[in-house]
DNA sequence: GCCGTTTTCGGCCCGACTGTTTTCAGTCG
């Protein structure tokens, strides 16, 4: 049985040969169908079960038809009949940046170039030369693009791995000076789990200082492409950088149409158009005159719509919701109450105790709990020591509870841990292995961190409903990225949300978790760390402090 | 190939940048 990624890698295959042989409209349907589907919280053949692949969008009756015959044979006859049409290393000449289906297309029936390796070969002998269109910037742009392209891969990058790189960008444009507001856009605001490059945006008096300042930072390896309005840097690590810089009175559309996602813009402009209205990146517009622009809620309002958040830009329903009135609220991080995952370091003493508990007062949360105690699945067990555990038992904040947790596996506390008194579980399933479950509950299991599995994000949802245990939300391996909190959402489970509470600034994993937990529809009352009090534990009565 | 509170047919977002051209095609986001 074929994945979901699997299947809108058939799509985007498909769209790409479509593209090559100059079809207009398809390619596009192809791709959109196979960016749903990627984003689904389930198994196709559960959807296709139920009967209901046309509910999800671009999915029409020829799409169906094919996902269908996909799940039941594992192959495709349309696809392999297109692929017989084309070579494939033309398609592999669509990786190559600045070449598209049009030029590969004429590299293929004009020169009978077929691939890459042919390509540079065919450069090297000077059959280009004299080609319409080709001149010899155009030839020494393809020429560099191939030997870069045959070195490194373009993946997309973890969001956390690009968080602290972001933020330095930024920290580096605004001690640059020249800038007014300072944004990050693209699938970097609405919190996808990766970004294919970073999208800024800027606004100044003066363009041409900002780009300079850009082009000078220590990060930037190679400046691609540069005008009157943007700048396009590679960095050192390969990641692309988009920068746009814009009047003032346009940043909320700029920053809008820079967020996206493309089918959110899509589906925004052709509501627009059929209203007579016209919107780009400068503003919205009635024939020749202005009527919004300045913020992105302005731009929302001139189609009557409310303000959607950014991580709800997908075009999956978000449109047609805000038409019938503000948004269910996502949860903030105002609304965060509590804490009840932190850990202090191995050799934590009573400073490490008081600037944690300080910390929490300072953010002002009601509840804060510590992990005096590990024994997970893996790893050797670990516990605090007794005059930071003291300093703990002791803090006194009329304000502030603190409670203890313990870290276990599914199995529930060893023997060594026997003697540890403690609050509340925190259950942490083994790495690897796509654990279920466990049959019974560790009594007063609250939290289920270090999940990872997004295989089994459904099932420990359920489970965790049943437990009254929350799910912890986050980036990185071991953590619950936002298609896998939509599913235990969906499954009836309530998430967690770290507070990065003692963290470094451009610490990613508290400000990701939440744009995480967004992304999947989370309000405060998905939340349990919105609770105003610390959840009941296993003696029945908060530890106060 | 998808889609529809004008539509089941006839549309399908919009502009910047580059290189090659004397007004535009291709690519990209």
């Amino acid at each position: 049985m074929p994945t979901n990624a699997e299947v809108a890698e058939l799509f985007r295959g498909i769209a790409d040969i479509l593209d090559v042989l100059g079809e207009r409209f398809k390619p596009e349907a192809y791709r959109r169908a196979a960016r749903s589907i990627e984003s689904l919280t389930e198994e196709l053949a559960a959807v296709a079960a139920r009967n209901e692949l046309r509910t999800i969008p671009g999915v029409g009756d020829a799409i169906e038809e094919k996902i269908r015959e996909v799940l039941a044979t594992g192959h495709l006859g349309y696809y392999d009949r297109l692929q017989k049409e084309v070579p494939p290393g033309i398609l592999e000449l669509l990786r190559v940046p600045g070449l598209g289906p049009k030029t590969a297309r004429r590299f293929w029936t004009e020169l009978g170039v077929e691939g890459p390796a042919e390509l540079a070969d065919a450069i090297r002998q000077g059959k280009l030369d004299g080609v319409k269109g080709f001149g010899p910037k155009k030839v020494e742009q393809v020429r560099r693009a191939l030997a870069a392209v045959a070195g490194a891969p373009t993946a997309r990058m973890p969001i956390e791995v690009a968080f602290p790189i972001a933020h330095r960008l930024l920290e580096g444009l605004r001690r640059a000076g020249g800038v007014e507001q300072l944004e990050l856009a693209g699938s970097f605001r609405r919190g996808r789990e990766t970004v294919g490059d970073l999208d800024v945006l800027a606004t100044s008096s003066d363009p041409e200082r900002v780009f300079d300042a850009f082009s000078r930072l220590p990060e930037v390896r190679e400046v691609r492409l540069r005008g009157g309005t943007k700048e396009t840097v590679l960095l050192q690590n390969g990641l692309q950088v988009d920068l746009r810089v814009v009047e003032p009175t346009a940043f909320g559309a700029a920053w809008l149409y820079f967020t996206g996602s493309k089918d959110h813009n899509v589906h925004l402009r052709s509501i627009a158009r059929d209203r007579g209205l016209k919107i780009n990146e400068y503003g919205i517009f009635r024939g020749e005159e202005r009527i919004g622009g300045g913020t992105e809620t302005e731009v929302y309002a001139a189609l009557d719509l409310a303000w959607i958040p950014p991580e709800l830009r997908e075009d999956r329903g978000e449109i047609d919701a805000a038409a019938h009135g503000p948004l269910p609220p996502l949860v903030e991080e105002g609304d965060l109450r509590g804490d009840l995952h932190r850990h202090l370091p191995p050799d934590a003493g009573v400073r490490e105790v008081d600037d944690l508990l300080a910390a929490a007062r300072a953010r002002k949360l009601a509840y804060v709990g510590v992990v005096v105690a590990t024994a997970p699945p893996e790893g050797p067990v670990t516990r605090l020591g007794a005059a930071p555990l003291a300093r703990l038992d002791a803090a006194r904040s009329p304000g502030l509870t603190v409670l203890r947790g313990i870290e276990v596996g599914p199995g529930g506390p060893p023997p060594e841990l026997g003697g540890v008194p403690s609050d509340y579980v925190i259950v942490r399933p083994p790495e690897g292995a796509a654990g279920a479950p466990p049959s019974r509950v560790p009594g007063g299991a609250v939290l289920v961190a270090h999940l990872g599995h997004d295989d089994a994000a459904r099932a420990w949802g359920s489970w965790a409903t049943a437990a009254g245990a929350a799910v912890e939300v986050g980036p990185g391996a071991d953590r619950i990225d936002a298609t896998a909190a939509r599913a235990i959402r969906e499954a009836g489970g309530r998430l967690a949300i770290p507070t990065g509470l003692g963290a470094p600034d451009d610490d990613p994993v508290a400000p990701l978790a939440l744009r995480f937990a967004r992304r999947a529809g989370a309000g405060p009352h998905d939340v349990q760390n919105c609770d105003a009090a610390a959840p009941l534990t296993r003696s029945g009565s908060k530890r106060r402090a």
